[in-house]
DNA sequence: GTCTATACCCCGATAGAC
DNA sequence: GTCTATCGGGGTATAGAC
Protein backbone atom coordinates (compact mmCIF):
# COMPACT_ATOMS: atom_id res chain seq x y z
CA UNK A 1 0.00 0.00 0.00
CA UNK A 2 2.79 2.62 0.72
CA UNK A 3 5.67 0.60 -1.67
CA UNK A 4 6.51 2.89 -3.82
CA UNK A 5 6.16 1.67 -7.19
CA UNK A 6 8.28 4.20 -9.46
CA UNK A 7 10.73 6.90 -9.87
CA UNK A 8 7.76 9.54 -10.28
CA UNK A 9 5.93 8.62 -7.15
CA UNK A 10 8.92 8.93 -5.57
CA UNK A 11 9.57 11.88 -6.80
CA UNK A 12 6.50 13.44 -6.44
CA UNK A 13 6.25 12.23 -2.32
CA UNK A 14 9.55 13.84 -1.93
CA UNK A 15 8.59 16.91 -3.28
CA UNK A 16 5.17 17.32 -0.95
CA UNK A 17 7.55 16.64 1.88
CA UNK A 18 9.82 19.42 1.02
CA UNK A 19 6.73 21.99 0.31
CA UNK A 20 5.18 21.25 4.05
CA UNK A 21 8.57 21.42 5.55
CA UNK A 22 8.47 24.65 3.85
CA UNK A 23 5.62 25.53 4.93
CA UNK A 24 6.43 24.77 8.56
CA UNK A 25 9.45 26.70 8.61
CA UNK A 26 6.77 29.63 6.96
CA UNK A 27 4.46 28.85 10.15
CA UNK A 28 7.07 29.57 12.76
CA UNK A 29 7.56 33.04 10.84
CA UNK A 30 4.57 34.22 9.95
CA UNK A 31 2.07 31.88 11.49
CA UNK A 32 -0.79 29.87 10.01
CA UNK A 33 -3.19 32.70 9.21
CA UNK A 34 -0.58 34.09 6.84
CA UNK A 35 0.80 30.70 5.36
CA UNK A 36 1.25 31.55 1.59
CA UNK A 37 1.58 29.07 -1.37
CA UNK A 38 3.36 31.45 -3.04
CA UNK A 39 6.04 32.27 -0.14
CA UNK A 40 6.43 28.69 -0.14
CA UNK A 41 7.14 28.23 -3.77
CA UNK A 42 9.48 30.94 -4.03
CA UNK A 43 11.50 29.72 -1.34
CA UNK A 44 11.43 26.26 -3.21
CA UNK A 45 12.62 27.80 -6.07
CA UNK A 46 9.41 27.01 -7.81
CA UNK A 47 6.48 29.34 -9.58
CA UNK A 48 3.61 29.16 -7.01
CA UNK A 49 1.58 27.61 -10.03
CA UNK A 50 3.56 24.70 -9.80
CA UNK A 51 2.33 23.86 -6.00
CA UNK A 52 -1.41 23.36 -7.21
CA UNK A 53 -0.14 20.08 -8.54
CA UNK A 54 0.68 18.80 -5.29
CA UNK A 55 -2.13 20.56 -3.24
CA UNK A 56 -5.20 21.70 -4.81
CA UNK A 57 -5.70 25.09 -2.32
CA UNK A 58 -4.17 26.53 0.58
CA UNK A 59 -6.53 25.15 3.36
CA UNK A 60 -5.51 21.63 1.92
CA UNK A 61 -2.00 22.44 2.77
CA UNK A 62 -3.19 23.46 5.78
CA UNK A 63 -4.76 20.58 6.76
CA UNK A 64 -2.38 18.31 5.63
CA UNK A 65 0.02 20.32 8.29
CA UNK A 66 -2.67 19.84 11.09
CA UNK A 67 -2.98 16.07 10.52
CA UNK A 68 0.66 15.96 10.51
CA UNK A 69 1.09 17.67 13.58
CA UNK A 70 -1.61 15.89 15.49
CA UNK A 71 0.13 12.74 14.12
CA UNK A 72 3.07 13.37 15.53
CA UNK A 73 2.23 15.01 19.28
CA UNK A 74 -0.05 11.43 19.24
CA UNK A 75 3.25 9.30 18.49
CA UNK A 76 5.00 10.93 21.36
CA UNK A 77 2.16 10.47 23.61
CA UNK A 78 2.00 6.82 22.44
CA UNK A 79 5.70 5.65 22.65
CA UNK A 80 5.87 7.82 26.58
CA UNK A 81 3.57 4.82 27.76
CA UNK A 82 4.76 2.37 25.73
CA UNK A 83 4.88 -0.71 27.65
CA UNK A 84 8.45 -1.92 28.83
CA UNK A 85 9.72 -4.05 25.79
CA UNK A 86 7.92 -7.52 25.67
CA UNK A 87 11.26 -8.41 24.32
CA UNK A 88 13.88 -5.84 23.56
CA UNK A 89 12.79 -6.78 19.43
CA UNK A 90 13.18 -4.30 16.79
CA UNK A 91 10.10 -3.22 16.14
CA UNK A 92 9.10 -1.86 20.13
CA UNK A 93 12.51 -0.16 19.56
CA UNK A 94 11.50 1.17 16.02
CA UNK A 95 8.57 2.46 17.85
CA UNK A 96 10.35 4.38 20.31
CA UNK A 97 12.35 5.81 18.03
CA UNK A 98 9.77 7.52 15.90
CA UNK A 99 9.47 10.43 17.80
CA UNK A 100 13.12 11.49 18.24
CA UNK A 101 12.41 15.03 19.43
CA UNK A 102 10.42 14.01 22.69
CA UNK A 103 11.72 15.21 26.14
CA UNK A 104 12.92 13.01 28.01
CA UNK A 105 12.74 14.78 30.96
CA UNK A 106 14.95 13.75 34.31
CA UNK A 107 11.63 13.28 36.00
CA UNK A 108 10.38 10.93 33.81
CA UNK A 109 12.97 8.54 33.97
CA UNK A 110 13.10 8.82 38.07
CA UNK A 111 9.28 8.18 38.04
CA UNK A 112 9.59 4.92 35.91
CA UNK A 113 11.36 3.00 38.35
CA UNK A 114 9.28 3.19 41.11
CA UNK A 115 7.26 0.20 42.78
CA UNK A 116 4.05 -1.27 41.20
CA UNK A 117 1.96 0.97 42.84
CA UNK A 118 2.67 4.37 41.47
CA UNK A 119 3.83 3.01 37.61
CA UNK A 120 0.44 4.21 36.46
CA UNK A 121 1.11 7.16 37.98
CA UNK A 122 4.19 7.21 36.37
CA UNK A 123 3.17 6.28 33.20
CA UNK A 124 0.58 9.37 33.24
CA UNK A 125 3.83 12.08 33.98
CA UNK A 126 5.34 10.10 31.40
CA UNK A 127 2.68 10.81 28.75
CA UNK A 128 2.39 14.41 29.74
CA UNK A 129 5.78 15.57 29.86
CA UNK A 130 6.29 13.86 26.36
CA UNK A 131 3.22 15.77 25.23
CA UNK A 132 4.88 18.89 26.91
CA UNK A 133 8.38 17.98 25.06
CA UNK A 134 7.12 17.55 21.72
CA UNK A 135 4.98 21.31 22.19
CA UNK A 136 8.13 22.98 23.32
CA UNK A 137 10.42 21.51 20.38
CA UNK A 138 7.70 22.51 17.99
CA UNK A 139 5.91 25.59 19.80
CA UNK A 140 3.82 26.62 16.20
CA UNK A 141 3.02 23.25 14.85
CA UNK A 142 1.28 23.27 18.40
CA UNK A 143 -0.24 26.72 18.49
CA UNK A 144 -1.33 25.53 14.82
CA UNK A 145 -3.65 22.11 16.39
CA UNK A 146 -3.81 23.50 20.38
CA UNK A 147 -4.13 27.31 19.70
CA UNK A 148 -6.83 29.97 18.14
CA UNK A 149 -8.59 28.31 15.45
CA UNK A 150 -7.34 29.62 11.92
CA UNK A 151 -9.88 32.17 10.69
CA UNK A 152 -11.69 31.30 7.86
CA UNK A 153 -10.40 27.55 7.90
CA UNK A 154 -12.89 24.66 9.38
CA UNK A 155 -10.88 21.93 9.97
CA UNK A 156 -12.26 18.64 7.16
CA UNK A 157 -13.24 15.40 8.69
CA UNK A 158 -9.97 13.46 8.19
CA UNK A 159 -8.52 15.68 11.76
CA UNK A 160 -10.66 14.25 14.01
CA UNK A 161 -8.87 10.60 14.28
CA UNK A 162 -5.28 12.00 14.49
CA UNK A 163 -6.51 14.39 16.95
CA UNK A 164 -7.88 12.12 19.27
CA UNK A 165 -4.57 10.30 19.40
CA UNK A 166 -3.12 11.74 22.60
CA UNK A 167 -6.68 11.66 24.46
CA UNK A 168 -6.70 7.84 23.82
CA UNK A 169 -3.38 7.24 25.19
CA UNK A 170 -4.59 9.01 28.07
CA UNK A 171 -7.53 6.79 28.67
CA UNK A 172 -5.20 3.74 28.05
CA UNK A 173 -3.27 4.37 30.83
CA UNK A 174 -6.49 4.72 32.96
CA UNK A 175 -7.90 1.67 31.50
CA UNK A 176 -4.72 -0.18 31.94
CA UNK A 177 -4.80 1.13 35.95
CA UNK A 178 -8.14 -0.32 36.12
CA UNK A 179 -7.23 -3.80 34.68
CA UNK A 180 -4.89 -3.95 37.73
CA UNK A 181 -7.17 -2.70 40.15
CA UNK A 182 -4.95 0.69 40.67
CA UNK A 183 -7.83 2.90 40.00
CA UNK A 184 -9.30 5.01 42.33
CA UNK A 185 -13.09 6.81 41.82
CA UNK A 186 -12.87 10.27 41.50
CA UNK A 187 -16.31 11.93 42.55
CA UNK A 188 -19.06 12.48 40.17
CA UNK A 189 -21.82 15.43 40.56
CA UNK A 190 -25.19 14.32 40.33
CA UNK A 191 -26.11 16.89 37.62
CA UNK A 192 -23.43 14.67 35.14
CA UNK A 193 -24.69 11.67 35.71
CA UNK A 194 -25.67 11.28 32.41
CA UNK A 195 -22.90 12.90 30.62
CA UNK A 196 -20.69 10.37 32.24
CA UNK A 197 -22.30 7.70 31.13
CA UNK A 198 -22.56 9.02 27.71
CA UNK A 199 -18.42 9.68 27.84
CA UNK A 200 -17.84 6.97 28.72
CA UNK A 201 -20.02 4.48 26.20
CA UNK A 202 -18.38 6.60 23.36
CA UNK A 203 -14.19 6.89 24.43
CA UNK A 204 -14.08 4.41 27.43
CA UNK A 205 -16.62 1.62 27.37
CA UNK A 206 -14.32 -0.36 30.10
CA UNK A 207 -13.82 3.11 32.31
CA UNK A 208 -16.31 4.34 35.09
CA UNK A 209 -18.48 7.09 34.39
CA UNK A 210 -16.70 9.45 36.49
CA UNK A 211 -13.45 8.20 35.34
CA UNK A 212 -14.21 9.32 31.86
CA UNK A 213 -15.24 12.90 33.17
CA UNK A 214 -12.39 13.53 35.12
CA UNK A 215 -10.07 12.65 32.14
CA UNK A 216 -11.74 14.86 29.66
CA UNK A 217 -11.53 17.59 32.40
CA UNK A 218 -7.56 17.16 32.97
CA UNK A 219 -7.03 16.38 29.22
CA UNK A 220 -8.20 19.77 28.71
CA UNK A 221 -5.93 20.89 31.72
CA UNK A 222 -2.87 19.55 30.74
CA UNK A 223 -3.16 21.46 27.87
CA UNK A 224 -3.87 24.49 29.73
CA UNK A 225 -0.53 24.34 31.31
CA UNK A 226 1.27 24.13 28.11
CA UNK A 227 -0.62 26.58 26.65
CA UNK A 228 -0.17 29.17 28.89
CA UNK A 229 3.88 27.96 29.18
CA UNK A 230 3.63 28.06 25.16
CA UNK A 231 1.98 31.40 24.61
CA UNK A 232 3.79 33.29 27.75
CA UNK A 233 1.97 33.72 30.31
CA UNK A 234 4.38 31.81 32.41
CA UNK A 235 6.50 34.76 31.24
CA UNK A 236 8.26 36.14 34.11
CA UNK A 237 5.90 34.16 36.72
CA UNK A 238 6.87 30.29 36.45
CA UNK A 239 10.41 30.17 36.65
CA UNK A 240 11.20 26.51 37.32
CA UNK A 241 8.86 25.35 34.83
CA UNK A 242 9.92 21.55 34.23
CA UNK A 243 9.46 20.71 38.03
CA UNK A 244 6.48 22.80 38.04
CA UNK A 245 4.38 21.16 35.05
CA UNK A 246 5.44 17.60 36.62
CA UNK A 247 3.97 18.31 40.12
CA UNK A 248 0.89 19.71 38.22
CA UNK A 249 0.22 16.73 36.32
CA UNK A 250 0.83 14.54 39.21
CA UNK A 251 -1.70 16.29 40.94
CA UNK A 252 -4.07 15.63 37.99
CA UNK A 253 -3.41 11.98 38.28
CA UNK A 254 -4.70 12.27 41.61
CA UNK A 255 -7.99 13.35 40.31
CA UNK A 256 -8.22 11.26 37.51
CA UNK A 257 -7.80 8.66 40.38
CA UNK A 258 -4.69 7.19 39.73
CA UNK A 259 -2.65 6.59 42.90
CA UNK A 260 0.20 8.61 43.92
CA UNK A 261 3.38 7.92 46.18
CA UNK A 262 2.05 7.68 49.65
CA UNK A 263 4.17 11.16 50.99
CA UNK A 264 1.26 12.72 49.13
CA UNK A 265 -1.44 11.56 50.37
CA UNK A 266 0.26 12.33 53.40
CA UNK A 267 0.61 15.93 53.19
CA UNK A 268 -3.22 16.24 52.26
CA UNK A 269 -5.38 18.37 55.20
CA UNK B 1 -8.37 63.52 34.76
CA UNK B 2 -11.07 61.37 32.67
CA UNK B 3 -13.67 64.82 32.29
CA UNK B 4 -13.92 65.80 29.13
CA UNK B 5 -12.70 68.95 28.38
CA UNK B 6 -14.26 70.08 25.21
CA UNK B 7 -16.25 69.08 21.76
CA UNK B 8 -12.50 68.39 20.06
CA UNK B 9 -11.43 65.74 22.97
CA UNK B 10 -14.64 64.36 22.45
CA UNK B 11 -14.89 63.62 19.33
CA UNK B 12 -11.56 62.00 19.42
CA UNK B 13 -12.77 59.82 22.09
CA UNK B 14 -15.77 58.72 19.66
CA UNK B 15 -13.79 58.39 16.91
CA UNK B 16 -11.40 55.96 18.67
CA UNK B 17 -13.97 53.86 20.16
CA UNK B 18 -15.26 53.48 16.79
CA UNK B 19 -12.39 52.63 15.27
CA UNK B 20 -11.52 49.86 17.72
CA UNK B 21 -15.40 48.72 17.23
CA UNK B 22 -14.94 48.12 13.82
CA UNK B 23 -11.72 46.59 14.62
CA UNK B 24 -13.07 44.32 16.90
CA UNK B 25 -15.57 43.22 13.78
CA UNK B 26 -12.86 42.19 12.11
CA UNK B 27 -11.02 40.66 14.65
CA UNK B 28 -13.89 37.90 14.65
CA UNK B 29 -14.18 38.06 10.95
CA UNK B 30 -10.74 37.33 9.84
CA UNK B 31 -8.46 37.02 13.31
CA UNK B 32 -5.85 38.75 14.55
CA UNK B 33 -3.06 38.68 11.99
CA UNK B 34 -5.26 39.97 9.64
CA UNK B 35 -6.41 43.05 11.30
CA UNK B 36 -5.41 45.71 8.87
CA UNK B 37 -6.18 49.32 9.06
CA UNK B 38 -6.97 50.24 5.72
CA UNK B 39 -10.08 47.81 6.16
CA UNK B 40 -11.32 49.15 8.85
CA UNK B 41 -10.78 52.77 7.14
CA UNK B 42 -12.75 51.42 4.70
CA UNK B 43 -15.39 50.27 6.64
CA UNK B 44 -15.75 53.50 8.53
CA UNK B 45 -15.53 55.27 5.74
CA UNK B 46 -12.20 57.31 6.30
CA UNK B 47 -8.95 56.71 3.94
CA UNK B 48 -6.47 55.20 5.62
CA UNK B 49 -4.33 57.40 6.28
CA UNK B 50 -6.91 59.34 8.85
CA UNK B 51 -6.06 56.47 11.31
CA UNK B 52 -2.63 56.75 11.71
CA UNK B 53 -3.74 60.13 13.77
CA UNK B 54 -5.29 57.58 16.24
CA UNK B 55 -3.13 54.53 16.41
CA UNK B 56 0.45 55.56 15.20
CA UNK B 57 0.34 52.07 13.89
CA UNK B 58 -1.31 48.53 13.16
CA UNK B 59 0.53 46.75 16.54
CA UNK B 60 -0.99 50.20 18.97
CA UNK B 61 -4.20 49.33 17.21
CA UNK B 62 -3.59 45.43 18.10
CA UNK B 63 -2.21 47.03 22.03
CA UNK B 64 -5.37 48.80 22.82
CA UNK B 65 -7.55 45.68 21.99
CA UNK B 66 -5.62 43.57 23.98
CA UNK B 67 -5.45 45.67 26.57
CA UNK B 68 -9.58 46.05 26.50
CA UNK B 69 -9.94 42.81 26.48
CA UNK B 70 -7.78 42.06 29.80
CA UNK B 71 -9.81 44.68 31.56
CA UNK B 72 -12.55 43.30 30.05
CA UNK B 73 -12.24 39.62 31.21
CA UNK B 74 -10.55 41.33 34.86
CA UNK B 75 -13.45 43.38 35.41
CA UNK B 76 -15.90 40.31 35.02
CA UNK B 77 -13.71 38.44 36.95
CA UNK B 78 -13.81 41.61 40.05
CA UNK B 79 -17.29 41.79 39.60
CA UNK B 80 -18.09 38.08 40.24
CA UNK B 81 -16.49 37.95 43.82
CA UNK B 82 -17.46 41.39 44.91
CA UNK B 83 -18.21 41.47 48.21
CA UNK B 84 -22.02 41.45 49.33
CA UNK B 85 -22.69 44.59 49.04
CA UNK B 86 -21.67 46.82 52.45
CA UNK B 87 -24.58 48.17 51.98
CA UNK B 88 -27.18 48.63 49.30
CA UNK B 89 -25.09 51.68 47.78
CA UNK B 90 -25.55 52.89 44.25
CA UNK B 91 -21.87 52.01 44.02
CA UNK B 92 -21.49 48.55 44.80
CA UNK B 93 -24.47 48.55 42.42
CA UNK B 94 -22.73 50.00 39.86
CA UNK B 95 -19.63 47.68 40.14
CA UNK B 96 -21.93 44.69 39.11
CA UNK B 97 -23.47 46.17 36.58
CA UNK B 98 -19.61 47.02 35.03
CA UNK B 99 -19.86 43.80 32.96
CA UNK B 100 -23.09 43.33 31.88
CA UNK B 101 -21.92 40.50 29.50
CA UNK B 102 -21.15 38.25 32.24
CA UNK B 103 -22.41 34.76 32.39
CA UNK B 104 -24.35 34.17 35.78
CA UNK B 105 -25.01 30.40 35.74
CA UNK B 106 -27.53 28.63 37.81
CA UNK B 107 -24.54 26.81 39.41
CA UNK B 108 -23.37 30.34 40.60
CA UNK B 109 -26.86 31.33 41.74
CA UNK B 110 -26.70 27.97 43.81
CA UNK B 111 -23.73 27.77 45.10
CA UNK B 112 -23.98 31.30 46.49
CA UNK B 113 -26.08 30.90 49.32
CA UNK B 114 -24.11 27.82 50.91
CA UNK B 115 -23.12 27.67 54.39
CA UNK B 116 -19.96 29.57 55.54
CA UNK B 117 -18.00 26.61 54.75
CA UNK B 118 -18.08 26.72 51.57
CA UNK B 119 -18.56 30.34 50.50
CA UNK B 120 -14.98 30.45 49.40
CA UNK B 121 -15.18 27.69 47.14
CA UNK B 122 -18.21 29.33 45.85
CA UNK B 123 -16.93 32.46 45.05
CA UNK B 124 -14.11 30.63 43.17
CA UNK B 125 -16.61 29.19 41.28
CA UNK B 126 -18.68 32.75 40.39
CA UNK B 127 -15.00 33.82 39.49
CA UNK B 128 -14.43 31.04 36.76
CA UNK B 129 -17.51 31.38 35.38
CA UNK B 130 -17.62 34.60 35.07
CA UNK B 131 -14.64 34.41 33.05
CA UNK B 132 -15.70 31.55 31.15
CA UNK B 133 -19.20 33.49 30.35
CA UNK B 134 -17.04 36.55 29.12
CA UNK B 135 -15.15 34.34 26.74
CA UNK B 136 -18.74 32.66 25.19
CA UNK B 137 -19.89 36.12 24.86
CA UNK B 138 -16.07 37.57 23.41
CA UNK B 139 -14.83 34.64 21.79
CA UNK B 140 -12.56 36.21 19.59
CA UNK B 141 -11.24 38.80 21.84
CA UNK B 142 -10.49 35.62 24.20
CA UNK B 143 -8.32 33.99 21.71
CA UNK B 144 -7.00 37.47 21.20
CA UNK B 145 -5.36 37.07 24.53
CA UNK B 146 -5.44 33.63 25.69
CA UNK B 147 -4.51 31.98 22.66
CA UNK B 148 -1.69 31.87 19.93
CA UNK B 149 -0.18 34.45 19.95
CA UNK B 150 -0.22 36.91 17.18
CA UNK B 151 3.20 36.51 14.73
CA UNK B 152 5.38 39.01 14.91
CA UNK B 153 3.40 41.24 17.65
CA UNK B 154 5.64 41.57 21.16
CA UNK B 155 3.27 42.78 23.93
CA UNK B 156 4.53 45.75 24.97
CA UNK B 157 4.72 45.84 28.77
CA UNK B 158 1.45 47.93 29.11
CA UNK B 159 -0.49 44.99 28.61
CA UNK B 160 1.03 43.00 31.89
CA UNK B 161 -1.07 44.78 34.57
CA UNK B 162 -4.29 44.33 32.87
CA UNK B 163 -3.11 40.87 32.28
CA UNK B 164 -3.14 39.72 35.95
CA UNK B 165 -6.37 41.06 37.15
CA UNK B 166 -8.06 37.48 37.01
CA UNK B 167 -4.85 35.64 38.72
CA UNK B 168 -4.98 38.78 41.11
CA UNK B 169 -9.05 38.03 41.81
CA UNK B 170 -8.49 34.32 42.11
CA UNK B 171 -5.31 35.24 44.42
CA UNK B 172 -7.83 37.85 46.39
CA UNK B 173 -10.62 34.52 47.19
CA UNK B 174 -7.98 32.08 48.48
CA UNK B 175 -6.16 35.30 50.57
CA UNK B 176 -9.76 35.78 51.76
CA UNK B 177 -10.20 31.74 52.52
CA UNK B 178 -7.20 32.12 54.40
CA UNK B 179 -7.57 35.42 56.46
CA UNK B 180 -11.04 33.34 57.65
CA UNK B 181 -8.61 29.98 58.44
CA UNK B 182 -11.06 27.87 55.69
CA UNK B 183 -7.69 27.11 53.25
CA UNK B 184 -6.13 23.57 53.47
CA UNK B 185 -2.66 23.63 52.40
CA UNK B 186 -2.09 21.66 49.37
CA UNK B 187 0.75 19.41 49.23
CA UNK B 188 3.92 20.71 47.40
CA UNK B 189 6.62 18.38 45.90
CA UNK B 190 10.16 19.42 47.29
CA UNK B 191 11.54 20.17 43.96
CA UNK B 192 9.42 23.03 44.30
CA UNK B 193 10.46 24.53 47.52
CA UNK B 194 12.39 27.56 46.42
CA UNK B 195 9.79 28.41 43.31
CA UNK B 196 6.57 28.36 45.88
CA UNK B 197 8.67 30.71 48.09
CA UNK B 198 10.06 33.00 45.13
CA UNK B 199 5.54 32.74 43.83
CA UNK B 200 4.61 33.65 47.29
CA UNK B 201 7.20 36.59 47.60
CA UNK B 202 6.08 38.07 44.77
CA UNK B 203 2.50 37.50 44.16
CA UNK B 204 0.83 36.60 47.55
CA UNK B 205 2.91 37.62 50.13
CA UNK B 206 0.58 36.59 52.69
CA UNK B 207 -0.57 33.27 51.64
CA UNK B 208 1.18 29.85 52.42
CA UNK B 209 3.86 28.95 49.23
CA UNK B 210 2.29 25.59 48.31
CA UNK B 211 -0.87 27.59 47.51
CA UNK B 212 0.82 30.60 45.64
CA UNK B 213 1.66 27.06 43.44
CA UNK B 214 -1.45 25.63 43.20
CA UNK B 215 -3.04 28.71 42.40
CA UNK B 216 -1.10 29.30 39.44
CA UNK B 217 -1.87 25.71 38.10
CA UNK B 218 -4.88 26.18 38.78
CA UNK B 219 -5.42 29.76 36.92
CA UNK B 220 -3.94 27.46 33.71
CA UNK B 221 -5.87 24.72 34.42
CA UNK B 222 -9.19 27.00 34.30
CA UNK B 223 -8.23 28.51 31.06
CA UNK B 224 -7.50 24.86 29.67
CA UNK B 225 -10.64 23.97 30.14
CA UNK B 226 -12.28 27.00 28.30
CA UNK B 227 -9.84 27.41 25.83
CA UNK B 228 -10.73 23.61 25.00
CA UNK B 229 -14.21 24.83 24.75
CA UNK B 230 -13.64 27.73 22.56
CA UNK B 231 -10.78 26.07 20.50
CA UNK B 232 -13.31 23.56 19.33
CA UNK B 233 -11.50 20.59 21.13
CA UNK B 234 -14.89 19.89 23.05
CA UNK B 235 -16.80 19.47 19.87
CA UNK B 236 -18.77 16.16 20.10
CA UNK B 237 -17.13 15.18 23.03
CA UNK B 238 -18.68 17.35 25.87
CA UNK B 239 -22.28 18.38 25.86
CA UNK B 240 -23.66 19.45 28.78
CA UNK B 241 -20.64 22.09 29.22
CA UNK B 242 -21.93 24.48 32.06
CA UNK B 243 -22.03 21.13 34.41
CA UNK B 244 -18.64 20.07 32.78
CA UNK B 245 -17.39 23.03 33.55
CA UNK B 246 -18.66 23.72 36.83
CA UNK B 247 -17.58 20.54 38.28
CA UNK B 248 -14.00 20.90 37.27
CA UNK B 249 -13.86 24.35 38.88
CA UNK B 250 -14.50 22.72 41.94
CA UNK B 251 -12.19 20.25 41.59
CA UNK B 252 -9.11 22.74 40.83
CA UNK B 253 -11.24 24.63 43.89
CA UNK B 254 -10.13 21.25 46.11
CA UNK B 255 -6.52 21.71 44.46
CA UNK B 256 -5.94 25.29 45.75
CA UNK B 257 -7.31 24.16 49.57
CA UNK B 258 -10.64 25.58 48.85
CA UNK B 259 -13.16 23.50 51.10
CA UNK B 260 -15.65 21.52 48.96
CA UNK B 261 -19.53 20.50 50.50
CA UNK B 262 -19.35 17.15 52.52
CA UNK B 263 -20.91 15.33 49.97
CA UNK B 264 -17.46 15.72 47.71
CA UNK B 265 -15.31 14.79 50.65
CA UNK B 266 -17.11 11.44 51.23
CA UNK B 267 -17.24 10.43 47.50
CA UNK B 268 -13.40 10.29 48.06
CA UNK B 269 -12.05 7.04 47.49
C1' DG C 1 4.37 18.83 -14.20
C1' DT C 2 6.51 23.05 -14.90
C1' DC C 3 6.64 27.37 -16.99
C1' DT C 4 4.96 32.54 -18.24
C1' DA C 5 1.55 35.67 -18.02
C1' DT C 6 -2.32 37.61 -16.26
C1' DA C 7 -6.68 39.09 -13.75
C1' DC C 8 -7.84 40.96 -9.71
C1' DC C 9 -7.44 41.49 -5.21
C1' DC C 10 -4.93 42.91 -0.60
C1' DC C 11 -1.61 45.50 2.72
C1' DG C 12 1.40 49.35 5.72
C1' DA C 13 3.06 53.57 5.52
C1' DT C 14 4.11 58.28 3.95
C1' DA C 15 4.04 63.01 1.35
C1' DG C 16 1.89 67.03 0.80
C1' DA C 17 -2.42 69.78 -0.47
C1' DC C 18 -6.35 71.62 1.85
C1' DG D 1 -7.54 66.05 10.84
C1' DT D 2 -8.88 64.55 6.47
C1' DC D 3 -7.97 64.09 1.81
C1' DT D 4 -5.55 62.22 -2.83
C1' DA D 5 -1.84 59.97 -4.61
C1' DT D 6 1.80 57.02 -4.40
C1' DC D 7 5.66 53.72 -3.23
C1' DG D 8 6.61 49.11 -2.83
C1' DG D 9 5.31 45.29 -1.35
C1' DG D 10 2.02 41.08 -0.72
C1' DG D 11 -1.62 37.41 -1.99
C1' DT D 12 -5.05 33.34 -4.61
C1' DA D 13 -6.00 31.33 -8.51
C1' DT D 14 -6.33 30.24 -13.47
C1' DA D 15 -5.19 29.87 -18.65
C1' DG D 16 -2.46 28.00 -21.89
C1' DA D 17 2.22 26.99 -24.01
C1' DC D 18 5.76 23.61 -23.60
Amino acid sequence: MTKIRGARERARIEVTAAIKDEARRQLAADGAAKLSLRAVARELGMVSSALYRYFPSRDELLTALIVDAYEAVGAAAESAIAPPATSDSSHSFVSLQHAPDQATTPDQAAATDGTATTDHRARWIALCSAVRGWALAHPHEYALIYGSPVPGYAAPHDTVVPASRVGAAMISVARDAHRMRGLALPPLDDALHDEARRLADRFAPDLPPSVAVALIAAWSQVFGLISFELFGQFHRVVEERDAFFTQAVGRLADGVGLPGPPSVREAQR
